[in-house]
DNA sequence: ACAAAAGTGTTCTAGTTACACCCATGT
DNA sequence: ACATGGGTGTAACTAGAACACTTTTGT
């Protein structure tokens, strides 16, 4: 097919956004890295890798997790956000990025890897307009600006200070996934595999609550619970551990890949 | 990052799904292309192609569209579709597929294109479980196949018969964009765009009723003009055409790119 | 005048929201 | 006993479905 037109093939990089929920904090996380290669190089960055020619990008999302946190995850979700391929999203060579998302059962410790001089988690708020993920140091934001093609114009490139901004195009990415989630949470929260196997309400209100941007009080229980109940299986009641009735546990009904 | 794993990087096809509607038959139609190079040489397809360095792949979409119906679309509306990428999906080399959609404001006349010998515009239909696509001497189907993982390990290959199914996994992406452009067809019907500038309500209905799977008369005017108003803007009414009250016409309200 | 096509309005129902109340546990 | 966290129930409200009716055109 008019092969003789086509040029350099591109790199292909999978970047992963990988979820995780702190049972201490009640918080949901995500994981971010700090570069130590160019372009970017001292940026913080959402985790990324090559594709190798005999593995999925699924394959390879989940290889990338064990690279950065030595963890095992053959069995975990995996899905594909969407692919990015605006030419200005790197500057000099061209690389395309297949956004996928892993949502882990527990938030382990982290040891920094390849490529990586620092690997933390981000713990997510909020504003009015965008995202949070901040740790003590720092708080990097999803982007405000709704639209694509204005976003990536506006685009600053390596310029940006790398204690206020991510690498790349990754503020946007977040965007773009935080909005999927959201999209999402009334029909196949899959992101509430971030609590484990099982959860109680609370739990899941917590999770849902800074994609719906309110606090966790503002979502009514009794209504919650009828609004998504289809969504979730009564596993019986969790062990005691403070005053006040014991909430019921449940588990995602149906997971579709 | 690991570099020296990277082993060959994959070829990178854009895959465009191109709509039109014929207002002559009042059906939705998509273009396929009959392919006359390996592999699946002789097969129906969805238009390919390769991307080149210094595009971005909404630009290789819309250059794929010049090419196969040697129609200027420099303005038009495509979206992203998803990235398949599953090793199974092609014979021998190992090929990334980005897939795009393009809703094309008219349903011009075709010429086969670099690559194909043929180039068709398909009716769209239903059945049970799947979508159809039908001409004067062929009809192919979306999977009937509801999740990716057994798709991809139930996939016959180039052992299909072309007169019966499609190239590649173009089935699954067939699948995969009904389903998308169901899912917005309350909130961002994107795929109006194929009336023209503008339409009646029922020429939106038309448009919805294979996707919704049920004839047009089953969705209720009044009802549909209730729950869909937000997304129209009227902009007067048509000239008359035949016996019974002239409609009103509409556009979308605001397409978001 | 009547048929055809399109638009409007009304009832009925089902789903949401707000909020009050009841239950189980630890101290 | 009572404070605390969690579950249940109900009334008010709102969005959607079904269907009858009115308006505008051509013959």
């Amino acid at each position: 097919m008019d092969s003789e037109n086509i040029l350099e093939r591109p790199f292909i990089t999978i970047t992963n956004l990988i979820w995780s929920f702190d049972h201490a904090t009640n918080r949901v996380n995500i994981l971010l890295v700090k570069r130590d290669n160019d372009p970017y190089n001292n940026y913080w960055a959402l985790p990324e890798t090559f594709m190798r020619a005999q593995e999925s990008a699924e394959e390879a999302a989940l290889r990338l997790v064990k690279e950065k946190i030595g963890m095992d995850l053959s069995g975990s979700h995996t899905e594909q956000l969407a692919t990015f391929t605006n030419p200005l999203r790197t500057p000099g060579d061209r690389a395309l990025s297949l956004g996928y998302m892993t949502f882990l059962p527990d938030k382990p410790q982290l040891k920094a890897g390849y490529g990586a001089s620092d690997a933390r988690w981000f713990t997510m708020g909020y504003t009015d307009k965008t995202y949070t993920f901040s740790d003590s140091d720092h708080i990097f934001q999803s982007t405000d600006c709704p639209v694509q093609r204005t976003y990536y114009s506006e685009f600053g490139g390596t310029n940006a200070d790398p204690d206020k901004h991510l690498a790349f195009d990754h503020e946007w990415i977040l965007k773009v996934a935080c909005d999927r989630i959201r999209n999402k949470l009334d029909y196949q929260p899959n992101i509430l595999l971030i609590l484990g196997g099982k959860f109680t309400l609370k739990d899941a209100r917590r999770v849902y609550s800074p994609f719906l941007k309110v606090r966790v009080e503002q979502i009514d229980n009794s209504n919650f619970k009828k609004s998504h109940q289809e969504l979730f299986t009564d596993i019986g009641s969790s062990e005691v551990n403070g005053p006040g009735r014991p909430a019921r546990l449940y588990k995602l009904a149906h997971l579709s890949a």
